[in-house]
Parts: C-alpha cells; sequence; structure tokens
DNA sequence: GTCTATAATCAGATAGAC
DNA sequence: GTCTATCTGATTATAGAC
C-alpha cells in the first residue's frame, strides 16, 4: 500500500499545513518534523533544505488548486456560457481552500514571503494558474457578459486576493464554504449595492 | 523645526518602507537602519526592541489609515447618501495606499507575521478601523441602498482583501490609482458582469 | 546619539552512530 | 530512515568608548 515516499508526504502534508497556519517565518523545521512524527534532522534525508520543501509545498499547492479548478469548470463542455464558466471556478476556489487543502492555503499565506530565487521559479508554476484566471475573465468580456470598460488585470487581481483571503478568516461552523462561494459570485458578478 | 525626535521619525519611516516592500522576516534592523543613515545597534537608542519598532509601525499605519479614511468620509456631511459614504471610503483607502503611505501599506504586508503577542496589541488598534467598515456596510445595508442578503462581515472581508491587494500588484506608470479606486468602487457596488 | 566591538540566541544544516 | 550531538551562520541585542 505504502510507496517508496510516504513519509515524504507526510513531511509535505506537515508542511503546508504548518505554513498555511503560522507563515513562513514562524513555521520551524522542528514543529514541521514534530507534525510529521519525527525529528528535525531527519527531514533532510528527503528534503536538501528548508528552502526545497518549502518550494514543493508552493508548487504542489498551485498545481493541485489550478487542477481542481480545471476540472470543475472543464466539466460544463467547451460551449458553456462564460459566466457559468467563472462561476464554477470562482466556487471551485473557495471549495478548494476552504474544504483543507492545506497546500492551496498555503501558496497565498508564504508567496509574498519566499527568497527572490524560490520566488521566482514558484512564479514560473504560478503563471498557469494566472493565465487560466485571465482566459475566464477576458472571455467573460469578449462574450458581453462582463463589462468591457473593466480593466481585466485589474478585475483578476482583486478577485484572487479576495478569494484567497477567505481562508485566513474562515471558521467552520458560522457561514459554509458554499454559501461563501454563493456571495464571491454574487458581489464579484452582481455587486454588493441593489 | 526639527521636534526632539527627528531620528527617531526617521527610524519609523524608514522601518515602514522596508516592512512594506520586504515583509518582516526579510527586513533587518541593519536594513532599516541604513536607510535611516545609522548603523543597526544606534536604533536601540530609540527603540527597546525590533518588535516594539515593528508595533509601532503596525499601529501608526492603522492609526493614519482609518483616520484619513473617515476625515474622507464625514466631510461629505452626516446626511450624505451611504453609498457617497462607501465609495468615499473605498477611494480613500486606495489612494492612501498607492499614494505612498509606507505605514498603511506595511500592515497588511506584515500582519500575519507577527508574533503573537505583538499581534494582540496590534489587533486592539485595529478594531477602530474594522468597526468603521463595519458599520458604512451596515449603514448601506439599512438604508435599502445595499442588498441584505449578503452577510456584512464577508463583504467587509472581501473588500478589504481586495483593496489592500492593490499595494502589492499596482505599480506607477501604468493605471492610475484614481482609476483603480474607480474600478475597485464599481466591482464593489455593482459588479463586473454586465 | 551614534559608534565599535562583542555577546547571546536561535534556527538551519551536517556528521556519524544505530 | 531516524536518531543524538554538534557546527555554522545570520541577526538581534548589549557594553562601553566617543
Amino acid at each position: 500500500m505504502n510507496g517508496p515516499d510516504t513519509s515524504r508526504a507526510r513531511i509535505l502534508e506537515a508542511a503546508a499545513y504548518m505554513l498555511k497556519t503560522r507563515g513562513l517565518a514562524r513555521t520551524k523545521l522542528s514543529d514541521i518534523a514534530e507534525r510529521a512524527g519525527m525529528l528535525a534532522p531527519s527531514l533532510y534525508h528527503h528534503f536538501r533544505s528548508k528552502n526545497q520543501l518549502v518550494e514543493e509545498v508552493m508548487v504542489e499547492g498551485i498545481y493541485r488548486n489550478t487542477r481542481h479548478i480545471m476540472q470543475r469548470v472543464e466539466v460544463l463542455g467547451p460551449d458553456a456560457p462564460s459566466l457559468a464558466r467563472l462561476t464554477a471556478a470562482i466556487t471551485a476556489h473557495i471549495d478548494f481552500l476552504l474544504t483543507g487543502d492545506d497546500f492551496a492555503s498555503a501558496v497565498g499565506q508564504v508567496f509574498h514571503d519566499l527568497p527572490d530565487e524560490t520566488r521566482h521559479r514558484v512564479l514560473a508554476a504560478y503563471s498557469t494558474f494566472d493565465n487560466y484566471w485571465r482566459d475566464l475573465i477576458v472571455g467573460a468580456q469578449r462574450s458581453g457578459a462582463c463589462r468591457s470598460s473593466m480593466d481585466p488585470t485589474v478585475m483578476r487581481k482583486f478577485l484572487i486576493a479576495m478569494l484567497d483571503s477567505s481562508s485566513g478568516w474562515f471558521r467552520p461552523g458560522k457561514l459554509s464554504a458554499q454559501e461563501i462561494a454563493r456571495q464571491a459570485c454574487e458581489l464579484f458578478l452582481h455587486g454588493f449595492a441593489t
């Protein structure tokens, strides 16, 4: 049942959890190790450095999230209206962040503290994600469903910031992930005013 | 012309700039000192520790930003329609972030890495800011200008996250702060769809 | 009030036993 | 593959001269 890297995977999950919860500077290797059931030096059997470990978490988080969103959009079929595609993407993103993918949440939390060199490589992985959103937004404008008077880059930045923030303030037991996703769609597409 | 704490003020400004630009973990005391025209140990004549210096930057940033927003809203007079008040607040916030107040930008950048004890105190200062936005939003709902079907807390979190993000991606020479503010108002109040 | 040492701390990383 | 022990390096912080 276990592949050759069970403990490697456990370490990555522990790291993702700690990074999402406490950020980069406040997570020590010993915290990650403890959560993975071992001591800090053992991590070096699986990863060359803290940076490499963090980088893998980031890239994995971006990859998982992108793939999840794409699936939930593409299942609608190639002829789905662009607003339906946008709605599916927003809902998928919130869902994924709030329903326990620590990797995806860690990305937003840690990205801006990454050392320059690491950040460049992570940025490359991020571009797939970013481009997908750009296409959804530009597509919605081209189809006439969204306003061309709005700058698509600004819309994307605002939207992603808004969605990403949710993993920082979401508390289970209050509004559900579904309800938050619904409000995000409403707000982004139709606004708060009556 | 110079009060008793000119260099103290210079240090705070240097710290705000470094914190907004590089985040907490990546700003060293020596960076702050250099920007203030002195060497790291000299900072200890003015501040007890890095934490205390950072805390003062945070509290000052929150205070300045809150005061700026309140002024720009209250100048409309007590009978201004609630949408005008919201619009003024959004515009003021973006303006303040993008037109060079490093203290305000540093808050969003650094807040989540603060050591627990510091963060608690900063959070107390933050509540004035937060409550003001809450009142603007709830007021707009009560007046009927904004939809009661939306959760006011979620709207506030989404709005502030969206606005705060701008200091991270704004680049002078592209869209102006005014234009970004306009798009933020449009998006938040009327949405992106046609 | 700012400097030149220098100490203290702490976290990342390595060596080598088991 | 994980441990104990140790090293290294970076950064905060202190002592004390000027």
